[in-house]
RNA sequence: GCGCCGGUAGCUCAAUUGGCAGAGCAUUUGACUCUUAAUCAACAGGUUCCGGGUUCAAGUCCCGGCCGGCGCACCA
């Protein structure tokens, strides 16, 4: 058999095992079907010969028979891996298995590689994230990882239009990197012969979306960081970014606990999820805790923003942290509560009240002048998401950039940049607004029950190969 | 970037103290009319990641490099 160009598929592998369920043993359904997929199993017995066909919904059992089945021999001769496109009767073998007895078929494509072990599949990460294609066809788990990817972003995408927010797109080449602190990737445009940068974040963008009348916006897109790379970070990743005028922060966590449990129930059908061998509750409501109360319950003594910088210095050492000449109280506060209590947050939970100091795009908390309205959730120890009510005032947020340029210029390197132009859009008038930033690969990777960051991403960055 | 661990046939893995590089699956050939990782028989398959070094002898020990896993750091 040769080759083909097309082949006329009428049924799929899933299909035909719910369909002929009571097909019984031997018995013969008279109805002729077209299935398409890739060999995966071959077992010749003489003049007979059993293959198991996988295609994308699930397998199904080709039965050749040198009676039956158009040129028999070299049918029997497939490799493991063959695309083929069969058409015959819907059977089921005497020993039970249900299967399409192959009266005609094509090859549709030849593997000259095979696909692992028929048991082990391929364990060497090098090979199953090099090459992903073999990886999916050998281990289900890889398959089942990404597939519930697809169906994370796919809810988180459905239930953002459900709530009325419009779907947008900003730039990813950006002439500044801003709206998040992150070292960025640069790359120069030849005909513009101007240097650009690739997004770490798209904040500013889109809250000039809601200056512009846009009142609900979200954008699910990727984000770059030339950062480490690690189980848990990937230098090009994945986020959800969306802005509700009117809302402030709690209305904002609010709409973030309902949306990823609800991600949990649409793709697992509970939000009661096991993670890495461990229940973990994503049910709302979840728990709203002040970093403030959390560094203190993790120190052993009440500190806050307000504590003596000296003091906090003093409590950081104790527990091997050193601090940066540059940290205030408020990164110090930030800095103990990592240190102590960030790894224990097993089940759902914001984390409330960051300090201004390390939030130059969020409002001030009335009640705290050094406080922001500001959140973050956390799940199996790590950050999920992020958001806060939206500091909509162009002097104080034009003051916010200039204190992080003082921190640039005393060595942060991650330090944001003054954005004029995003200064320019606030004094146009934005509205009061709450923002939230999700990691989606982190979701994922909660969802399909991942440690690693790069089995919820089809071709995660890898070092190129080179001698 | 630092530390620990790893890299042996196409795939999954063995190889004792430094002593002839092996098995299963896949491939090739043959047998087999209800198999299920089919089974049975046979053939073939190697730059032991790369480059040096020590040694009578290196997959194994030492040095350098490449790639990966985990931890730390940075961060999401």
């Amino acid at each position: 058999m040769t080759s083909s160009y097309q082949f006329d598929h009428n049924a799929f592998a899933a299909d035909l095992q719910s369909n002929y369920a009571a097909l019984s043993d031997g018995e013969e359904s008279g109805v002729r079907v077209r299935v398409a997929g890739r060999l995966m199993l071959l077992r010749r017995q003489g003049k007979l010969a059993f293959a198991t066909m996988r295609d994308s919904s699930g397998e199904v059992q080709l039965f050749a028979l040198s009676q039956v089945t158009e040129e028999f021999e070299a049918f029997s001769k497939l490799h493991l891996g063959d695309w083929v496109g069969v058409e015959g009767e819907v059977v089921r073998t005497k020993r039970g298995e249900l299967s399409v007895k192959v009266a005609t078929w094509v090859r549709l494509a030849e593997a000259l590689h095979n696909f692992g072990d028929k048991w082990a599949g391929i364990a060497d990460f090098d090979l199953r994230y090099r090459h992903r294609e073999a990886d999916l066809w050998a281990n289900d788990l890889s398959r089942r990882s990404l597939l519930r990817r697809s169906q994370v972003v796919r809810s988180v995408r459905e239930r953002c239009w459900s709530q009325g927010f419009v779907e947008v797109e900003t730039p990813i080449l950006n002439p500044i990197p801003t709206g998040a602190a992150a070292r960025p990737f640069k790359t120069h445009h030849n005909a513009l012969d101007a240097e650009f940068f690739l997004r770490i974040a798209p904040e500013l963008w889109l809250k000039r979306l809601v200056v512009g009348g846009f009142e609900r916006v979200f954008e699910i897109g990727r984000l770059f960081r030339n950062e480490g790379v690690s189980p848990r970070h990937n230098p090009e990743f994945t986020s959800l970014e969306l802005y509700a005028a009117y809302w402030n922060y709690e209305d904002m966590m609010t709409f973030t606990e309902e949306l990823v449990a609800g991600v949990a129930l649409d793709v697992l059908g509970t939000t009661e999820i096991e993670y890495q061998g461990r229940q973990l509750s994503l049910s709302t409501p979840w728990a709203r805790r002040s970093m403030t109360e959390l560094a203190s319950e993790g120190v052993g003594e009440e500190v806050s923003v307000h504590t003596p910088r000296a003091h906090l210095v003093k409590l950081l050492a104790e527990r091997d942290v050193e601090a940066h000449a540059s940290w205030g109280p408020g990164r110090c506060l930030e800095e103990l509560f990592g240190a102590t209590m960030e790894s224990t947050l097993w089940d759902a939970v914001f984390v409330t009240g960051h300090p201004v100091e390390i939030s130059p795009l969020a409002r001030r908390d009335p009640n705290d002048e050094l406080l922001t309205q500001r959140f973050e959730s956390y799940a199996a120890g790590r950050e999920l998401s992020n958001g806060f009510t939206e500091l909509i005032d162009p002097v104080e947020q034009r003051a916010r950039f200039e204190d992080q340029a003082r921190l640039a210029a005393a060595g942060d390197d991650e330090a944001m940049i003054i954005d004029e132009d995003y200064l320019r859009a606030l004094e146009w008038g934005l509205p009061p607004t709450a923002g939230l930033g999700v990691g989606l690969d982190r979701l994922a990777m909660l969802i399909a029950d991942e440690s690693n960051i790069r089995e919820v991403i089809a071709f995660p960055t890898l070092k190129p190969l080179r001698d």
